[in-house]
RNA sequence: UGAUUUUGUAAGAAUGUGUUCGUUCAUGUGAAAUAUCAUGGAAGGAAAGUCCGGACUCCCCAUGGCAGGAUUCCGCGUGAAAACGCGGGCAUGGAACCCAUAUGUCCCAUGACGGAACAGUGCAACAGAAAGAUACCGCCAUUUGGUAAGGGUGAAAUGGUGAGGUAAGAGCUCACCGGCGAGUUAGUAAUAAUGUCGCGCAGGGCAAACCCAAUUCGGUGCAAGACGAAAUAGGGAGUUGGGUAGCCAGCCCAAUAACUCCGGGUUCGUCGCACCUCGAAAGAGGAAUUUUGCAAAACUUUGCAAAAUUAGAUAAAUGAACACAUCAUCAUUCGAUGACACAGAAUCCGGCUUACUACAAAAUCAUCCC
RNA sequence: GGAGAGAUGACAGAGUGGCCUAUUGUGCAGCACUGGAAAUGCUGUGUGCUAGCAAUGGCACCGAGGGUUCGAAUCCCUCUCUCUCCG
């Protein structure tokens, strides 16, 4: 049950203009922010009710490679950790500028603390 | 031995092996692949910068002129073109040798390296009398003037030395040196040489200033462009021919219309697009690259055969964890950290430029030893 | 992905190859004016190296590095960064 489907990823921009719209819980870490809230099901099977993550990585923290590996990591402790984030939430992870200099450990661990909180 | 620079090489291929969990594409099975299925493929030399050139796309054709852009020593070769390679010439800089104030020989590096009489215009601050044509001081004459030998300025000042000559001077005249043009010789040419002839030599610099000459270029860039679905309002204002490349011609369309702007709706998908062609498909044929083998030529090319390979995402795949081995750094006992530079395909191909790792060669510099 | 424009003092914005570290406005600091402020007027206003006891000077810097030129903020080339446009 590891398996990461394309419905858990958020892939239009109207799923990331709601974040602007709606009120939505905040953690604001050192090297990210991450951002989230209850969308309204659709349907009841696993696809209308998985958690949905979308990455932000603007120019400014790195090089594309840097960008790279942070959406990677990101993205690996999303889908290994699938039972820290609630059901039919979406949440928007937006890295900021020191992330470039951590090891993947630190961002996997930073993340799924934030995501406790949330 | 070290540093720097240049050139070349590396398919610059996760450090290697294994296990587990995943991403994406293709094919198969299947009613359906977003059912947790099977097999196979999946990042570079620069994928980067977007500086050039093409393929391809649409603009009715892409035809002529103007405007505008690009290129520029000569020869040969490769290439579709940009560009690159080899050789030569010229200029500048450096080292060595020779000679002594010059010049020459040879080697290395760099060069956007056509044209400044035979087209024309422009620029040259400050200083200086004067910057393209002049007389401030000085010299001579003394009525008007003549004079660039001496002075000082500047990045740049009318070729230099000596003699004659003169009122004083001056290529004004002569000798030698230098220069320009023609001829001759050598060379395919750029160009070079010159006991030949002519010119006293009234014109130097800047064309990465305008420009001239020769060659060359239509615009547009895959967000090009084609199709489908959904949504919406036959809305409002303006122009009068419109379309087509900045303008003109030419060409095409139209007067029942066309175009521009404002406002409104949508914010999805498929193709283009993954080596090419043919084919409904199975498949067939061909191309390129790599490896291996054989043969020829002669030292890296050609031919034949076999095998393998050919990335295709779209909020954007190519990854993560663990174990063992190896290597590096820290600690020097246990052990800890890491897998190393530059860096991530976005329609495709060929160059250029920039970033950077390892190895090899050459040159220069520094240090040490003999 | 593609196409285009730009970078000058703390900020904005001018600037024919030479007189240009460079003008103008805003801001900031000081002084004058006022009982006190505002407005107004005057003066000053960056960084680095360097000479000098000091006052005060000299040199370099117009995003960075090269080139052309006697001479570059300006012309040319290569990089860095910022902004705009497209279906």
């Amino acid at each position: 049950m590891f398996r990461l489907f394309k419905s858990q990823r958020l892939r239009k921009s109207s799923d990331f203009e709601k974040f602007r719209s709606k009120d939505t819980r905040n953690v604001y870490a050192e090297i990210f922010v991450l951002k989230s809230f209850k969308r309204v099901a659709v349907g009841v099977s696993f696809h209308d009710l998985t958690p949905r993550i979308g990455i932000i990585t603007s120019r400014k923290i790195g090089n594309a490679v840097t960008r790279n590996r942070v959406r990677r990591v990101v993205r690996e402790a999303f889908r290994l950790n699938l039972k820290c984030f609630k059901q039919s939430h979406d949440y928007l992870f937006i890295a900021l500028l020191g992330i470039g200099t951590k090891s993947n450990k630190e961002i996997t661990n930073a993340v799924l603390n934030a995501a406790k909180l949330l």
